[in-house]
DNA sequence: ATGCCCCTATAAGAGGAGCTAATAGTTTGA
DNA sequence: TCAAACTATTAGCTCCTCTTATAGGGGCAT
């Protein structure tokens, strides 16, 4: 229902996907099995745009509100959980956990040390939706999406780089372009992320080709397969900035592009944030005016 | 959800369980799900009887709306459907829909000819599904379950009888007992359906084990096993009375006990019927009081 | 036209959710 | 004190729903 709430929403199967974590594919299917169930039509095959049948309107109303009364149920029972007051829950991709959500907690929690911080790792996917069902109270995530039922507040650019063996030969030119990815040996993100979707168009748009050896969904686990010198990846500056300091990793950028990935916070729209919620949200906010 | 509201209603695991047609493992493992789902506890485990948790009560409250509004979607979905007013779609188990069935709708077509009947062969667990959400208008069934969103109306006392094959020897004698089941190669229902239980039910407590060799869904598969010789079955005396005259099957009855099985009608109870169901339900009322 | 890029639909296969069956442990009632 | 009824737990299986890959259609540029 929620799949087809925002299929209607956004008019467009591709972009309810997007906004579901889920593949064009999969909410194609959706549909037609909900028309199945539901016994007709929903959606109007034959015109350019998407168009409701009359069955559809019904359907929609009512998904509508089903929806935003399920995701209400997990956050009421939420909030009269006790001493919520003084806790902070995040769901965080791990690359953005470790690193960059660290900086801010660390300086969080010089200021407020009775809260109890929890912080979730979790694919996107789930993260959107421990959000909207009350299971966590924020997020900060990469490319985070836009929906109507949840806030995104821009936080900051992080700087993608280059990441390459300690001895590989493009450690040693001069300027690098991307053009010069091209016939490298490639330790990629999985495909289905977001930043991995990002780069593959980036990528696509300049007809850069480099050989997609590996794929991890692990930041780790891509910095030690470029580290054992299995090929050269593309990672957010923070991850790798302490190995480059140490030495095992050579980082360099693009001489040409810069490449980066916004990171954002998701936060329920309808929100009765408690006392720990908002004060970290007000120190993100001046982090980010900085 | 709806098991959960069932749960709570019931107040017992087991009957949840039988009003949706799962087994009582099914139910507790639900729970444990939505409970992990939620995040807190819905039920308190120390006491005997079930008590909701304050968190439990929200939710109870919520799932109930949220149910209710669901079933309601098809319903009203399908009463805008277009000619909707001369169709009679029946959801029925096999057994039921090919022998007892067929003989209200003969009388029932020759007086409304001009209605489309739909019948489709469903489990139970699907035919409850169907009418709640509006895919059929009613439902003929054994052992009809008691919702209070569902309306039951006693239709019938079906016999059930023990099913031979020609030359057993079982056939010969003069009266039967329930006893001279035992150690008999038995024909029985899959497990799981309710005219199984009813009959396991009855013979545990009979003390009676007859041998159960095969076990199928189907009334035919049952009556081509038993005159095969496979061994003797207990079946609804309306699927055997032509096999018995054609002399295909002996087929009689115990001397010292009636066996039966409830027929009755499912509807809606917040139904808006058409002419075509109401006109049809008048019949069987009938039908009924004869 | 031709190619390209966007869209939606469909097929095939992998993985997971949710079921049953079997069984253990607990409580109730004769 | 035993039998019956209840809930919890485990293992195994099935079916559902995802992803990947691919086909086919429409709009827009070259």
């Amino acid at each position: 229902m929620r799949i087809f709430r925002d299929l209607i929403e956004t008019g467009s199967f591709s972009k309810a996907a997007e906004l579901n974590y889920l593949t064009q594919s999969a909410v194609s299917q959706q549909l037609k099995h909900l028309e199945k169930s539901v016994g007709r039509p929903l959606l109007d095959r034959g015109s350019r745009q998407l168009k409701l049948t009359s069955a559809g309107r019904i359907f929609y109303r009512a998904a509508k509100r089903i929806v935003a009364a399920y995701e209400d149920i997990t956050a009421r029972i939420q909030a009269t959980a006790p001493e919520s007051d003084q806790r902070l829950r995040i769901a965080a991709i791990y690359s953005v956990g470790t690193y960059v959500l660290q900086r801010y907690l660390k300086d969080f929690l010089r200021r407020c040390p009775e809260v109890k911080v929890e912080v979730d790792y979790q694919k996107a996917s789930r993260i959107c939706d421990d959000i909207l069902r009350g299971r966590a109270d924020l997020s900060i995530m990469a490319y985070p999406v836009h929906r109507r039922d949840l806030q995104t507040i821009p936080l900051a650019d992080e700087e993608l780089v280059l990441a390459l063996p300690k001895l590989h030969p493009l450690g040693r030119r001069e300027a690098l372009n991307l053009a010069d990815l091209a016939g490298q040996d490639f330790i990629a993100f999985d495909r289905g992320t977001p930043t991995r979707k990002a780069l593959d168009h980036i990528l696509r748009a300049a007809k850069v080709r480099p050989k997609v050896r590996m794929e991890f969904d692990n930041i780790e686990t891509i910095k030690s397969a470029v580290s054992s010198g299995m090929g050269v990846s593309i990672v957010p500056e923070a991850t790798v900035a302490a190995d480059a300091k140490a030495g095992s990793l050579c980082v360099r950028r693009f001489a040409d592009r810069r490449l980066s990935r916004p990171l954002g916070v998701l936060v329920r729209k309808s929100r009765r944030e408690n006392r720990a919620v908002r004060a970290f949200l007000k120190q993100l906010d001046g982090a980010r005016a900085r």
